[in-house]
DNA sequence: ATAAGTATACTTGTATACAAGTATTATAAC
DNA sequence: GTTATAATACTTGTATACAAGTATACTTAT
């Protein structure tokens, strides 16, 4: 799979990944960063070309990005969807819901052991932090919330999870390598928040969850708009073009 | 894509759909319907054998069977998980939890067009009723249910309904067809149940329309244990037969 | 110049071929 | 009989080939 440009996803997550995976993920990051921009017209062929793969692992991962509403599959090529402020609004609706449902189960179990599994991954993520390792950080900021969710033992919400999962992996990760650049500071609050929501948890504080969710959430939501700006003029229509 | 036996998924609903979605269809009935038992090992070579197919849409079957969580795509071959009493519940959480979504969403718009929508698919129940339809009957009530949750124009809300509408479909059509040969009574309490759901977006009571949702779960719950007992008598094992 | 029809270059969906890897089974050594 | 090794029959993932259908563009007729 030789690539023209560098890749935007980590190769260090695909090692042991199949050529369909790594298609899926890196067109995901190139939809989502604007890279390609929303209206786009992708055809199977021509991706596989652009990829150097066949037609197998790029129908797979038309097929995954159609069930994540990023693209839209249609008679005659896959029309990109991308993320609009809608769906960012969205998305955001979704983990809401799932993750104050899974609070309502966390407040009749034991959570001792999810707490300890949440310190932990905090330390990773102050590690990430000190070693200015946007990526890593991003992989355990995401992490931290599958954790909670897989605590419930739900499989039907872990399978909303998992829907939702690569498109906010590609969301945090393209935001968090932004603010590294940018905005250092940030991630003192980033890092109190967790804690907040570790507290939360630990005090089973319904009020305490959502308040740090949602501050969570602005966290991605405020710096969204300035990643793509800065991403649309690095990138006008790279790929696609004929 | 010659069947050893007859079919399970009705074909007028796969007119115009590929092989893939055929077999995806077919599959899934034979899953849930527990016709596949829980546990089995499903080889793509065995079933593209068994439905007279090729391998590719027998892949793609796996594929959407595995992100709808009734099977488990493992190194080597797929293992059923199927629906236990536990699934069925975990669905109906999700199910509660977005159409307690959606009718927040409802209140604060205009809904006479959608209980116009929905009185319509009512009187399609009725007729259906009538004329011993349970396939028509469960297209309906899987309309009816998808109608509503449309209205309020939210894609990822959407996005995990179309996740959760086949594995719906086939719960319902399964338990619809037995009911009508067994339990005929039963369609006059579910026809009131969804008059009542009307009643409740109509109304904006909010009580009223979780009681009738809770209602509506009953309705096919209820019914779950004894489709799979008269379904597992019927099958022993039928296919994947070494 | 315009309209209709045909040719061509695309598109997707399915089948088949091939490669790399993994269980299983059989065989051989002890 | 048990263990280790080798052969075989699977498995998946990817590439390629082919068929059927659709949009585009061109040609031809009016």
């Amino acid at each position: 799979m030789a690539e023209p440009k560098e890749l935007l996803y980590p190769e260090k997550w695909l090692l042991k990944a199949s050529t369909g995976d790594r298609v899926t993920c890196e067109l995901r990051m190139r939809i989502i960063s604007g890279m390609i921009e929303s209206g786009t017209i992708l055809s199977e062929n021509k991706l596989a070309a652009d990829f150097a793969v066949s037609r197998s692992p790029v129908r797979e991962a038309l097929k995954v990005m159609a069930s994540e509403n990023i693209i839209r599959l249609e008679r005659m090529g896959a029309v990109v969807i991308g993320l609009t402020e809608k769906e960012i609004e969205e998305i955001y609706d979704v983990r809401l819901l799932i993750e104050t449902f899974v609070f309502e189960r966390l407040v009749r179990m034991d959570v001792s052991e999810l707490v300890r599994e949440l310190s932990k991954i905090l330390e990773m993520m102050k590690v990430a932090t000190r070693y200015e390792d946007a990526d890593e950080f991003s992989f355990q900021d995401v992490l931290f919330h599958e954790t909670i969710i897989r605590a419930i033992n739900h499989s039907h919400i872990l399978m909303i999870w998992n829907n939702l999962k690569p498109v906010m992996e590609s969301l945090i990760l393209l935001s968090m390598r932004a603010r590294f650049k940018e905005k250092y500071e940030d991630f003192d609050r980033i890092i109190k928040n967790h804690e907040l929501y570790i507290e939360a948890i630990k005090a089973k504080d319904r009020d305490l969850m959502i308040e740090s969710l949602h501050q969570n959430f602005d966290d991605v939501q405020g710096k969204v708009e300035d990643l793509w700006m800065s991403q649309q003029i690095l990138s006008k229509g790279v790929e696609q073009n004929d």
